[in-house]
DNA sequence: GGCAAAATCACCCAAAAGGGTGACGACAAG
DNA sequence: CTTGTCGTCACCCTTTTGGGTGATTTTGCC
């Protein structure tokens, strides 16, 4: 598309040429059927906005071919320490350790039954801790409470 | 354009409720002005092309326009960068840019329903996208291809 | 002009996850 | 002793997710 660019603007031009030739030539047969207008102004619109649209999405469909990015030796990250387990916000938030337990392992991406085998517990109970910390966290997702356990300096 | 989906249903509506107005509108006035039929035409034709190209572009916005960016930011602690760089383990794991623009979503905890509305394509589509990065990351879950992907850089 | 990759969408089915309710025992604090 | 929290577990039901298959259209490339 990138290239293609000009070849589509070009036709785009000759289109409308066309079009515009289409509606001279027809502009005698529609003199004498005079009533005719708001079908012909219908058909010119709609063509056209057919093809502007087609040409949008076109143009700005494929943009992302040229990703040249240039990432020097930089990132000011404050991760000061290795891990934050924010003990305050844990407290603050009223999450149990066996939620935020659960909530670690679920961020590891395990299922509930692996959850409960590591945990040594039943499926149950840790589909009961899960809906708790994620009531907590205000996730309806486990994919959303890992977000935000990590905004909230939960999870590393 | 046979599928009568969600998007068409909208684009259409658009289409027809622009296309009217601006009908009923220009109606009244060729009345009043009374001129020639070809500025009347390239008129409407212009401005439906332009309506057209201005829905494109807010439609699919997803102008990634990554130009070289040079940040000297000096600040020790090398760690990792501040978005995820990709492109190398992207293109390692075959992972399309649409797929890894899914994974994104999905890390950052929504729905497939949501996503779909997002990127303005079906649920199922969605599903298939993600069906496949799950497959070229060796996942089972996404919250093990969120993990998965950040192990592998591919997101922050 | 044809080919391959990518993107799109549909349908089915099974498994997982999520929401709600209720319950029981342990344990610490009042 | 009563109360509250925590951890545990079960049941039911709905929604979400994952897996598989097949199809069409778009797009880039040769």
């Amino acid at each position: 598309m990138s290239k293609a660019t000009a070849k589509h603007i070009f036709l785009y031009g000759i289109i409308g040429g066309i079009l515009i030739a289409a509606l001279k030539w027809s502009e005698y047969r529609f003199l004498v059927i005079d009533h005719s207008i708001e079908i012909y102004s219908g058909l010119i619109a709609a063509t056209f906005a057919a093809v502007g649209i087609w040409l949008g999405l076109k143009l700005t469909r494929k943009q992302e071919r040229i990703v040249v990015k240039e990432v020097p030796v930089t990132v000011p990250v404050p991760m000061a320490g290795p891990f934050c387990p924010d003990e305050a916000k844990r407290e603050e938030l009223a999450i149990t350790p066996r939620e935020m337990e659960t909530l670690e392992l679920i961020a590891q991406g395990m299922s509930n039954r692996e959850i409960a085998e590591k945990l040594f517990v039943s499926e149950n109970t840790v589909k009961t801790h899960s809906s708790r910390v994620f009531d907590k966290l205000g996730a309806r997702r486990r994919t959303q409470a890992v977000q935000l356990g990590k905004a909230f300096g939960l999870l590393p």
